[in-house]
RNA sequence: CGGGGAGUGGCGCAGUCCGGUAGCGCGCCUGGUUUGGGACCAGGAGGUCGCAGGUUCGAAUCCUGUCUCCCCGACCA
């Protein structure tokens, strides 16, 4: 590609819009542009990468026993209400309706559809294994777009899914999936780990994201130092801080006036704040929820939703908690009524705490479980944070942020029964086939690629999925030769096979091709100028090298071979 | 949805408080001189100041409404 006709330009300065390094470089190299939030097109450069990144996929999808389909992004929202996600995915759905006013959805993900394809295509147990995948545009009408190509609303994603006679072939088609992304990942240069991951809205069982770790990522990552255990903060255990036994001690009111916090009641008390319980405010389906945690751990949301079954779970506001004869800064379980309790298991086997007393300026000591109150629900909704002890070694975690690239999951059974794709067994009985789904954001590792491999200058493309293996830049265009020699290394690198940008721009100083060059980022810089023909030929330097050879002009294809050999490029 | 910030030429910004013919750097075009790490000289093009109302002799500037974008939070296979 000669760029002087290339339809991009690279800017000096990066827009205002970007504050990631990933995001500043995507758009000053040219790569892709914002149309509207998280809405962007990709300009011939950047669609290459993402093109190269796809073929990564496919080549590795397809070596794990994948094959390739394509599914529409519109469905009838119909599908949608059968699996039961119209109305649990309603605030993120695309929706529209046709001519005649029949609903449908952009789909914002495909299991509706793959099951779908899977009844019609398959009613034995001899048909499965299956393992299938498309490269498709989906759509989500995000709460909030965000860092360039992280959070976007319409985004190409890989996404595979598995259908299997039972849990145990699951797990291998699953192992399968885990191990291409570990090598997918690795191809396209963004170091990744696996961690355990909450399964959210989807529902199922085993759930793993793959994160690129990196200060810049949304996601919040508790890792052990001690044994490797590595989890999202939204499925992070840890183990608590256990209380030595203490006979129960006779409640009693304490005046608190004033004081409404943890930290206010500790100072106040002289107590712990692991003696303390304390009281959070939900609502989930228009009913408050009221959850009691001890004062030292805070509330994991995600968790809460999952115990509680409810995907609809907020923090109930100012306004809501009068409503409900809260006393916020005073609530307790204890001699409440008409409100549903949840309880951390951490309050059960803690005693003598203290805790509101449902009237202003005032608390009770000793505080037990069983005698004082008691919970609907109890269950592990603690939040793990940078120094909780891991819940396998002890040792003490610490925190990461991290890109989320990909997820892989057990779906079990969920989707195929609702939707009742079922399959006859050995025994001649129907039983809904065992499902896996695994997904990954083509964008964002197209993203966490441009943050894993930059510097100063520019972007640093790892060789597997560079735009191109070769910038050839032509100094002194005007002068005797350049243009014939520059021209004859541009031929001769694509006649063996290698892809070329050729920064052919006449009257540029050498100092803007050189800086271009770095911004873009392409493994091998072939450098053709008036001093490089009078020293013998061509100058040859890779990207993240710091010094150059030159090379006759006719021995430049067999030497950018041997270089980009080294590199780790396949041609 | 809550909080904060911002919309002025392709990009980065000043001008807004205090109303009076819209400016700077980069980029772009023409000519010339240059040519190994973001050249120089001369000339030039390009902006309904997000949009709609209002106030005023006069609005980028003041008032009202509205849209969009960014950040934090909420939310998020």
């Amino acid at each position: 590609m000669r760029m002087s006709h290339l339809f991009a330009k690279t800017l000096r300065q990066a827009p205002a819009e970007a504050d990631t390094p990933n995001h500043q470089l995507m758009l000053r190299a040219g790569l892709a542009q914002q149309l509207a939030a998280g809405v962007y097109s990709y300009l011939p450069v950047g669609w290459r990468v993402m093109r190269k990144i796809e073929q990564i996929i496919r080549e590795e999808m397809d070596r794990a026993g994948g094959q390739e389909i394509m599914m529409p992004a519109i469905q009838p929202a119909e599908l949608w209400a059968d699996s039961g996600r119209l109305a649990t995915m309603a605030d993120v759905l695309v929706r529209f309706q046709d001519r005649r006013e029949r609903d449908f959805v952009l789909g914002p993900t495909h299991e509706e559809v793959v099951v779908d394809l899977f009844k019609r295509q398959v009613q034995s147990y001899r048909d499965m294994p299956i393992l299938v995948y498309q490269i498709q545009t989906k759509f989500r009408d995000e709460a909030r777009p965000r860092g360039g190509l992280m959070r976007v609303r319409e985004f190409t994603m890989k996404d595979a899914y598995s259908f299997d006679t039972d849990w145990d072939a699951l797990d291998a088609n699953y192992q399968a999936a885990r191990a291409a992304y570990t090598r997918i990942f690795d191809r396209c240069g963004v170091p990744t780990v696996p961690v355990l991951a909450d399964s959210g809205a989807i529902g199922g069982k085993d759930s793993e994201e793959f994160m690129y770790l990196t200060e810049v990522g949304e996601d919040m990552i508790l890792l052990c130092p001690g044994c490797g255990y590595a989890a999202n903060e939204e499925k992070a255990d840890h183990k608590k801080h256990e209380l030595p036994f203490e006979e129960p001690r006779a409640l009693e009111e304490v005046a608190t006036p004033g004081r409404k916090t943890i930290e206010q009641l500790v100072e106040f008390l002289g107590v712990p704040p692991y003696k303390t319980l304390k009281a959070v405010f939900y609502e989930a389906d228009g009913a408050p929820v009221f959850v009691a945690i001890r004062g030292d751990l805070e509330v994991n949301e995600a968790k809460l939703r999952n115990a509680l079954k409810a995907p609809g779970l907020a923090l109930l506001d100012d306004e809501g908690v009068r409503k409900h004869g809260l006393v916020a800064g005073s609530a307790s379980p204890v001699g409440l009524t008409g409100v549903r309790v949840v309880a951390d298991d951490s309050a059960l086997q803690s005693p003598n705490l203290v805790a509101g007393a449902n009237k202003h300026d005032a608390h009770y000591r000793n505080v037990n479980y069983g005698r004082d109150w008691t919970a609907s629900v109890v269950a592990d909704i603690s939040l793990a944070r940078a120094g909780s002890p891991c819940p396998r070694c002890g040792t003490p975690l610490e925190t990461r942020r991290g890109m989320e690239m990909g997820h892989v999951f057990k779906l079990g059974t969920v989707y195929t029964e609702r939707l009742q794709a079922s399959y006859t067994d050995e025994a001649g009985a129907l039983q809904p086939a065992v499902m896996g789904c695994y997904g990954i954001g083509v964008g964002r590792v197209f993203a966490g690629a441009i943050e894993a491999n930059h510097d100063e200058r520019g972007i640093i493309w790892p060789p597997g999925i560079a735009p191109y293996d070769v910038h050839l830049t032509a100094l002194g265009l005007d002068k005797p030769g350049v243009r014939e020699s520059a021209e004859q290394v541009y031929r001769q690198l694509q006649d063996a096979g290698y892809a070329v940008l050729f920064d052919d721009r006449e009257d540029l100083s050498a100092g803007v091709k050189f800086n271009d060059a770095d911004l873009l980022g392409m493994p091998l810089r072939v450098t053709v100028s008036p001093r490089s023909i009078e020293s013998g030929g061509a100058e040859l330097k890779h990207r993240s090298g710091k010094d150059a050879e030159v090379v006759a002009l006719a021995d430049v294809p067999a030497r950018a071979g041997a270089v980009l050999a080294a590199l780790g490029s396949r041609k």
